[in-house]
DNA sequence: TGCTTATTAGTGAATAGCGATTCAGTTTAG
DNA sequence: CTAAACTGAATCGCTATTCACTAATAAGCA
């Protein structure tokens, strides 16, 4: 067995468990058990419990930003690509559930550690939204008096509490596919020039 | 002194505490000294740790909710009461720092004790919203195919995470007002009727 | 190819320290 | 004098981390 199979196993692992059980309440035996590893053995791949956490999002994060701008890349119109942003933000949830609530959950704890972290890498790609509303600015296209820097936040916070409702509520009155739509049909509505 | 006098004391240390290291990190004992009471009497208050979060929830968000509501009564106009709330809500991080970074971090746990309670009050605060657009609908305002459910947690989630950039970031490049004036803009132009 | 030794990977029981909670005793108030 | 409020040191369970040991794999050699 390769060495990043250990290390995929673990991590794959600490997702499971840390989104049933909070990073906090989650036993490193816990994730062991759920890797199939002995506890010691995690300790050959990770300094300690934190950098399980830090390391599983700075992978995980990373993956989800190539992904996205891969897929922006196919398109140019600034409204699509925002829509595009938002479909596949609040698809983040279908595909990686358990990522996601780590992601809303135990990332938002106040550890300067991972804090710090979360910054980094989280800019990165709220980022790509105000890149998209920046390129619409220049192409006259989207209000040239609103603020990129504090309407990229807006947009994903909107997305972002969408998330949070789905993970937190059993049964959603509405669709991904609905909140997507209203959300970037206000939005769009509010950006652009008619 | 009065045993509310005590209760309180209690409370407003956990607020300072929780604030200051997060709930896990949060020793009984920090929160005993910041309130100059011993490590026992926080027991005849409260039940157990996680007791002192929720209870400081319910009573510091009642006391949110209430003020939000007599504010909104001065105001008849939907367009005006949405933006006094988001001013409200953004103002609450200059009065309440404290609380609202309990709030933004601690009460995200994945602990379901916690997103239960959550959940009750919190669902009251942003309903503040939705009726606030359903009005605004009623009146003919507001364009009749937005959908309040949704629009509020959208509205909702864009303010909430400007108060987390105010949180995280020692020094941001936008001022509450700004910010608030934006996301106003921005969303009352995409669900008014031109 | 088979045998021996060295190196690396993995194991899991034991340690060690922490901190929530308790409770026997003390202080305060009526 | 009694009851209620308060105290804080001691308890006790819990679990992250360690480390002495074992297994697996690679390297060296005839």
């Amino acid at each position: 067995m390769r060495v990043s199979d250990k290390h995929q196993k673990i991590t794959q692992a600490a997702i499971k468990v840390f989104a049933r059980k909070g990073f906090f309440n989650a036993r490193i035996s816990d994730i062991a058990k759920e890797a199939k590893v002995a506890d010691g053995t995690i300790y050959l791949y990770f300094n300690n419990k934190y950098d399980i956490l830090i390391s599983l999002f700075e992978e995980e994060i990373g993956k989800i930003i190539l992904k996205t701008k891969l897929l922006l890349e196919k398109e140019t119109h600034p409204v699509e690509m925002l829509m595009l942003f938002a479909k596949q933000h609040l698809n983040l949830l279908k595909e990686h559930r358990e990522l996601v609530v780590v992601l809303q959950m135990e990332l938002r704890q106040s550890n300067e550690f991972i804090q710090e972290y979360r910054n980094t890498k989280f800019v990165e790609y709220i980022d790509i939204v105000s890149e998209i509303i920046h390129k619409g600015q220049d192409e006259g296209v989207f209000r040239a008096e609103i603020m990129p820097g504090i309407i990229k936040r807006a947009y994903f916070g909107a997305l972002d509490e969408m998330t949070r409702l789905w993970i937190l509520s059993p049964q959603p009155h509405y669709t991904l596919d609905e909140a997507a739509v209203q959300i970037c049909d206000v939005f769009l509505n509010g950006i652009v020039i008619k």
